[in-house]
DNA sequence: AAATCATGCATCATTATAAGTTACATGATT
DNA sequence: AATCATGTAACTTATAATGATGCATGATTT
């Protein structure tokens, strides 16, 4: 099955969102993010649904994050892209007559639930403000003064 | 993306072989797992691999255990699988260079990374044999007699 | 030895789902 | 009025798991 890669675009995506001045319209943010204009509105209408981004229509319109970044934490995100199936693995989830296929099932679906239990508290011990200091940690790393990156999709062709 | 059933479901055939007096053939599992017996083969290909099953042609061929269950941990039965994919999700690992995207990929992954060893270590921690129990259980929660349901596949048409 | 049974394996069809595309209606700004 | 940008629907594409079929090969029975 195709990978879902919604969640670290969107990310990417309110990390840029945090450095603009202006709003960006989905099309900067398809090219920030490689994508499609389309794709961009569809992904984060969820999160302007929850209150964590703001979208304007026409001229100077585009999206806008609403909210500080220390505010959003990942599992917030999570949600708001609709809490997205997190496993690749099933359970064989239907409801069987085998009393050794529940067993099998049950099993299965039991680690699941503990590894999305895991899953689940670790996006909610992280925030955005967070991501946001990795990225400046990043920066310092290589040399780079944060202001020269700024505004730097602006930049794409 | 679909879902990835073979985990439970080669649970389920085990639990099957176990009760067999006689090698097990891939149409009659596939009639037990309600799938096609090619799946099979290839599903149990890599069981036969890693010692888990053998698999005899011909005449009264066909699948038999080849340990206690009690030595085969789920964690063996995933890793005979091919240690497939365990998530829907993806953390954009393709290389990037916008450090930004590099620090929402590797927020993503970490949590990712957490929840897979939650997951594996949940896999060793259980061995087929306490599967069984569980079925066994499960028998008597019903009232039902486990010699009664020995054998039950024979009875598919 | 011939017939039959069952696996091993390759190939093709089917299905599910994320993602990419396209098109157009609607609202905001100039 | 013209232009910009979102909102949304519909369609296509890409990717895997699963289903289905056919046939070669080896084992067993008669």
């Amino acid at each position: 099955m195709r990978q879902d890669n919604r969640m670290p675009r969107v990310l990417h995506a309110l990390l840029h969102l945090d450095q603009m001045t202006e709003p960006a319209t989905s099309d900067l943010l398809a090219r920030m993010l490689n994508t499609n204009a389309a794709v961009v509105r569809r992904t984060m209408a969820g999160l302007r649904d929850q209150g964590f981004v703001t979208s304007t229509k026409g001229h100077g319109g585009g999206w806008v994050l609403a909210k500080p970044l220390s505010d959003i934490t990942l599992a917030g995100i999570y949600d708001a892209l609709g809490a997205p199936k997190i496993f690749a693995l099933g359970c064989g989830n239907e409801e069987s007559h085998c009393l050794m296929e529940q067993a099998a099932n049950a099993a299965t679906a039991e680690a699941l639930r503990g590894a999305s239990e895991t899953f689940l508290s670790a996006l909610s011990a992280i925030t955005m403000a967070d991501l946001a200091r990795d990225y400046e940690t990043r920066m310092k790393e290589l040399g780079l003064n944060p202001d020269d990156y700024r505004f730097d999709a602006s930049k794409i062709p």
